[in-house]
DNA sequence: AACACTGTCAACCGCGTCTCT
DNA sequence: AAGAGACGCGGTTGACAGTGT
């Protein structure tokens, strides 16, 4: 049997130093990522492995692009999570040189309440009426609905809050065709697993006719999807 | 200037799934 | 086939920074 993957005891918690960063930094340069178990140690690192690969992928890795999300990007997102809900990992997938956690915070601190100032419920991207709609009248909000208003253009909501209530007999919710426009590059695989990738689009039932090395458009390729949530 | 409140984001935790023995 | 460890994911937390009073 395999030994845990590390002792609570031995390892640091908390925020990274820089000498932690420069050491995992140059130990993957040399062996490349994977085996997070024995890395640490390996490394010379006091921490689990876990904590060693969190760091990697949402802070170190070099791919990585940081800074604000660009207007298309947080287009992609809403549609994204429209999509797929909380699957974080999936929406970042299509967002090149962006970690899932990333993602997750931004939807959280930004989208979330972006949303819900346009009367959109963030759960279902539906309107709702109980919510406030200030639309016009608050000046912060016309500003930071300009790519919303996009999102508007392509009755993103409408769209999405139909298929929410058109569910299958089997209690399914079986979306419609969708001008999705996911014109972003495929997840790097050391992001995200081609396999696990693979599978994940499988359980989704994402059918865009796709090879792992074309580029992912699918305006009328449609993924049609079938949510298991 | 000091304090309170709010927002952001890195990191941790727990759980489900996968993989290996 | 079963059980245990490894891995990956999503939810949550907590420290810190920024803003308002």
């Amino acid at each position: 049997m395999r030994k845990p993957c590390c002792d609570k005891e031995d390892t640091n918690k908390g925020a990274w130093s820089k000498q932690e960063d420069q050491k995992l930094i140059d130990y993957i340069r040399k062996h490349g990522e994977g085996c997070w178990r024995t890395l640490p140690q390996a490394a010379g690192l006091l921490r689990c492995g876990k904590s060693c690969r969190l760091r990697w992928i949402n802070y170190l890795r070099p791919d990585l692009k940081r800074g604000n999300f660009a207007e298309d990007e947080e287009d992609l997102i809403i549609k994204l999570h429209a999509l797929l809900g909380n699957r974080w990992s999936l929406i970042a997938g299509r967002l090149p040189g962006r970690t899932d956690n990333e993602v997750k915070n931004y939807w959280n601190s930004h989208l979330r309440r972006k949303l819900l100032n346009m009367g959109i419920d963030p759960n279902n991207h539906r309107l709702n009426h109980s919510l406030p709609r200030p639309a016009h009248k608050n000046p912060e909000n016309s500003a930071s609905t300009a790519s919303t208003s996009s999102l508007m253009n392509n009755q993103l909501v409408s769209d999405a809050g139909s298929y929410m209530e058109d569910k299958s007999p089997s209690g399914l919710a079986t979306l419609p065709n969708l001008n999705l426009d996911l014109s972003m590059g495929f997840p790097s695989s050391s992001s995200l697993g081609v396999n696990e990738d693979e599978d994940k689009e499988k359980k989704l039932n994402i059918q865009p006719n796709l090879s792992q090395q074309q580029e992912l458009v699918a305006p009328s390729a449609a993924a049609t999807l079938v949510l298991f949530r």
